[in-house]
DNA sequence: ATGAAAGCGCTAACAT
DNA sequence: ATGTTAGCGCTTTCAT
């Protein structure tokens, strides 16, 4: 069997109580401490979190909700939270939603039943009203690259609206005028395409609502969307994909067309992943601080866990513009 | 503060001894228990499992650890091993161990300071010590797309030797004779290697040892080592890189060297990752079988857990190779 | 500085 | 069929 408390006291010659208060660094005297910490080192004692939370203390866990883990933004959004945690001293347990409400609030309950300490909703997170419930129950949370402007809760995320402002300036710089736009059917998305009328209008240049697509099942789908307004008569001669993952598919559609890129299309993404270095050509793209956002969204949550920090903060983080080969001058 | 068992005794009437048997599915009246079910209703009353964990009930939760959640290939079979998991009512706790022996060490033990039922250790695990520890003090444990062939634990694997055959000979039936060979140092390559070796044999072929290298930081180290083997005097016609992210590596590394894939060199990766689908051209690898692999992981772990499962199994499932365009006949 | 004892929320004999 | 009660391993007053 695994040592307890019980055992070390006893080999130690104390109380447990005394054992207690060398675990959690109280005043013990110097002699009994040493004896304790040997018998402990000898025992190869961990107290058990289990009994200590039970007792009011923290779990050191925290409950990382997010779409897919399976994607690779999200992904790589999912390593720089868990390094970040560990640093501190806590644990992630990780679940996939899928952004369906229903996942969203069964996960919440069952983790909740688990004790952790708080949680981190990432990415398309969609059920508000457990977030409310969460909140009215002081449960700490942070929403990390989402937001939602009328819950009082902290969050983290990049300036999305810029992004999309930036990523439509640079290609209509470029001589586009006609430029289709491929989203997902996210806050994050709806905010990148704000920045794209914004930055259309503020140039004088209509929106073709018809190259305004939204792709609801990503990958597949979203393919077939790209390929439909690349046969349409009078075909953008760019196009902004809301994320690297729909860009692929974009660059795939124009491949199975024989539209060269960027001379016969131009086409730019979102989210710099790993994978918009590998494309060829190479993705230009939106890079998003992922280590702060992550590294600031942890720290918030354990501010808030540790501390009852009640002021809450909504951190917005400015994104950067990658020009990279898959956009160039418009030729036609 | 968040109702216990007490406020629904106290509410319904009853002892808590009677709640606990509701909760337990336990023999209790039909009347009485319609009425308990009834109040933890209305309480929204959910058990804590900390508690109930503490009394020698199991926590479900299982400890994953995996190299790199970042790296596409382990997201995709994390998001297998969890829903999986869930099927079955458990959580994962994941843990990025960067194939360090003492990040595995480390998370092992506080894991199992926290209780977890169990552990799956997949990809490049490499601190054998901590498996031998957990078998010998009875924690449940199975080895995921790794194997220690000395070690009495359940794993589950693909045949890594026969897929670094199949990607050979089918090298090897293009024309190829030349082969270089692009590894990581994981058990898996070591493997693939093997594979290679034999079916090089079998046809005659020498195998160049100077074709054969290992990249040990991955990414970007990989691209200047395949980059080497294309500068050589008499340089591969064809390369087989033991993942798909390597592969990619080669695809830049030839890209930048104006060669033309597949007609000056041939590539063949190893995973059947999304990427392999995106790249240009597509790439030929060897699909596993992810997520049987990562189902019958799951099933194995919680047999073990909840039966207290003895008999061991080592499951070894077969790849399939996966013919792209990336491989074509020798032409030089 | 150390210890005795109550209690965290639940389970599992053992009684009734 | 239901209740009483003793733990599970730990923290935390409150004494000493």
């Amino acid at each position: 069997m695994k040592p307890t408390i019980y055992d070390v006291a006893r080999e130690a010659g104390v109380s447990i109580a005394t054992v207690s208060k060398v675990i959690n660094h109280q005043r013990v005297g110097k002699k009994t401490k040493e004896k304790v910490l040997k018998v402990m080192e000898e025992l190869n004692y961990k107290p058990s979190v289990l009994a200590s939370a039970l007792t009011g203390k923290r779990t050191s866990t925290i409950g990382f909700l997010l779409p897919d883990i399976a994607n690779p933004f999200v992904a790589g959004m999912a390593r720089r939270v868990e390094d970040r945690a560990h640093e501190r001293g806590y644990n992630l347990v990780i679940c996939s939603t899928d952004s369906q409400e229903k996942k969203e609030a069964v996960y919440v309950s069952l983790l909740r039943q688990k004790s952790v300490d708080g949680f981190i909703l990432a990415g398309g997170y969609k059920n508000v009203e457990v977030i409310a419930e969460l909140i009215e129950e002081q449960v700490p949370v942070v929403l990390l690259a989402e937001s939602y402007p009328h819950l009082s809760v902290n969050s983290v995320k990049v300036d999305d609206f810029m992004g999309g402002y930036e990523v439509t300036s640079h290609l209509i710089s470029l001589g586009h005028t006609r430029i289709g736009i491929l989203a997902e059917d996210a806050s994050s998305s709806r905010e990148r395409i704000r920045g794209f009328r914004q930055a259309m209008q503020d140039k004088g240049l209509p929106v073709r609502e018809e190259f305004l697509v939204v792709s609801d099942s990503t990958e597949e789908g979203a393919e077939y969307l790209a390929g439909q307004m690349l046969d349409s008569p009078e075909r953008p001669t760019a196009i902004f994909a809301c994320n690297d993952l729909l860009a692929i598919r974009v660059i795939l559609a124009a491949r199975e067309r024989q539209l060269r890129i960027p001379d016969d299309l131009s086409v730019a993404g979102f989210d710099n992943t790993l994978l918009s270095r590998s494309t060829d050509p190479p993705l230009t793209t939106v890079a998003q601080p992922i280590l702060d956002m992550c590294s600031q969204a942890v720290d918030l949550l354990i501010e808030e866990i540790e501390r009852h920090n009640k002021t809450k903060q909504r951190i917005v983080m400015l994104p950067q513009l990658i020009i990279r080969k898959s956009t160039g001058k418009r030729r036609s």
